[in-house]
DNA sequence: TTGAACACTTTACACCGTAAAGTGTATCGA
DNA sequence: TCGATACACTTTACGGTGTAAAGTGTTCAA
């Protein structure tokens, strides 16, 4: 029952931009700054700003502040817990993997219908 | 540069409900009925009839109609656009889990930051 | 001191996932 | 035969959210 409900799939972690986000950091761990990031995940400013602070929020990454040169910089990185999250939302994307890779296996199949059945 | 876009992610098909839907089908190429789709995936009613509108009309698959027993039935399966456009976001799920994966080797980060670094 | 560049933040909107309510037929009990 | 219940979905409504566009505040160059 329920074999493809995937409730490990959490939302916060499953957005396009934002699995970005954590798995670039993950790729990261001693951090990255802003603007490296907009880079890294092809992002717009307001857009990255708002994705990192539902991360924050979320206790999924830390964010720091410095000024560099008399600018404002902005360096995040994951949290421990964000660490945890992330793999085990990971783990979830292996199995939907392993599930669609069963189909490659299937024969393929028939493009004509029993009789009864009318499109839609 | 963008590494970590991954912009092969579609909107329609990267959503836990549908993903569910879509490899479910892709897993059962002679189609479903409503009711045991509805098991599998976990989703109310209303969710379920949602969601195949959305993949129909969007061409990823195909829903047919019948009576059996005096009573309304749906059959859903993958079109062939929807088997091909399916295999490539999985094609671009697999990039993501190896880009993660990549972190399992990364030296366990430090807890401390570099002076100058405040919490945001 | 005016204008451009930086480094972000905030706002506004349109889209969308979901719960709840609704539709239409069939069957059953009184 | 009349109402109630079950079935198989569909439609509606709303709250939440991803994104583009506009805004903020500082620094630097001319």
């Amino acid at each position: 029952m329920a074999r493809y409900a995937y409730a490990g799939l959490e939302r916060i972690l499953h957005e396009k931009a934002r699995l970005g986000l954590m798995t670039c950091l993950a790729a990261h761990p001693q951090g990255l700054l802003f603007n490296d990031l907009k880079d890294m995940v092809d992002l717009t400013d307001g857009n990255l700003s708002r994705h990192l602070q539902v991360l924050a929020q979320h206790n999924l990454i830390e964010i720091y502040k410095s000024f560099e040169q008399k600018r404002p910089q902005t360096l995040c990185r994951l949290s421990e817990e964000g660490q945890g999250r992330f793999l085990a939302y990971i783990e979830e994307l292996k199995s939907v993997l392993q599930d669609a890779e069963r189909t490659a296996q299937q024969p393929k199949q028939a493009t004509s219908l029993p009789p009864g059945w009318v499109p839609a």
